[in-house]
DNA sequence: CAGTCGATTCACT
DNA sequence: GTGAATCGACTGA
């Protein structure tokens, strides 16, 4: 018998400290999505930290832009980013202001509205790929960039929010280098993830883009 | 202002 | 395992 995940807002303040603490911490948390056809509910499985401006693979890297503006305010606010000119993906800010650093949620296990999940990702063969990668999470929750800035500290009253779920004890979470990360950024081993959680997506290294001909 | 490339995914071989 | 899809942000001239 497994206890129900504790369903109290986690507090801006778990956000407020560095982000190598909150990544790991992130692990068995629940995101709750309010979308047209319900809500959706997913458990944390993987994460990747972002630490602002000493980390070569932070889009913060080269200071602050339009596009990564979200990554400098307050903790506790969603950072959604377009890529490949195709996926979205989201981060969670990590405080505290002026140091621009996030958790990109990489994957987790859909809890609730599976149905409404699965409109949106037609590709996916069974439910563990719902949310298997981050792009696939962000289309599985119907997250782009409307929400980047969201406070996701809000307890439910927003269309993004975080509880406070089973986090998940030490000895099940793993690291790694994190996944695509080009150059110096992927040297380090900020990847996450929950021991043999079969929603983990696999790791695959930086492909280096081929010159057209 | 043109060129490059990405915190990826999917279809195909 | 390989290559295509697809476009906005960023870079450097």
């Amino acid at each position: 018998m497994i206890a129900p995940p504790d369903r109290t807002p986690l507090p801006r303040a778990f956000f407020d400290r560095p982000v190598l603490e909150v990544a790991p911490d992130l692990l068995g948390r629940v995101l709750v999505r309010t979308t047209p056809d319900g809500p959706i509910e997913l458990r944390l499985t993987e994460v990747e930290a972002y630490d602002g401006p000493n980390d070569p693979g932070s889009h913060a890297y080269r200071g602050r832009t339009a596009r990564n503006d979200v990554m400098f305010g307050p903790p506790g606010h969603v950072y959604v980013y377009f890529t490949y000119g195709m996926w979205h993906c989201m981060n969670l800010v990590c405080g505290p202001v002026g140091r621009p650093s996030g958790v990109l949620l990489r994957a987790g296990e859909i809890l609730m509205g599976a149905d409404a999940a699965r409109k949106r990702r037609l590709s996916a063969r069974n439910d563990k790929e719902l949310a298997k990668g981050p792009a696939r999470l962000a289309t599985a929750l119907d997250v782009d960039r409307s929400l980047d800035g969201t406070d996701a500290c809000t307890g439910g009253a927003g269309p993004l929010s975080i509880l406070t779920g089973t986090p998940v004890p030490s000895d099940q979470v793993r690291n790694g280098p994190r996944t695509g990360v080009a150059g110096d950024g992927g040297v380090h081993p900020w990847r996450f993830w929950i021991a043999n959680d079969p929603t983990v997506s696999p790791y695959r290294a930086h492909a280096p883009k081929r010159r057209r001909s």
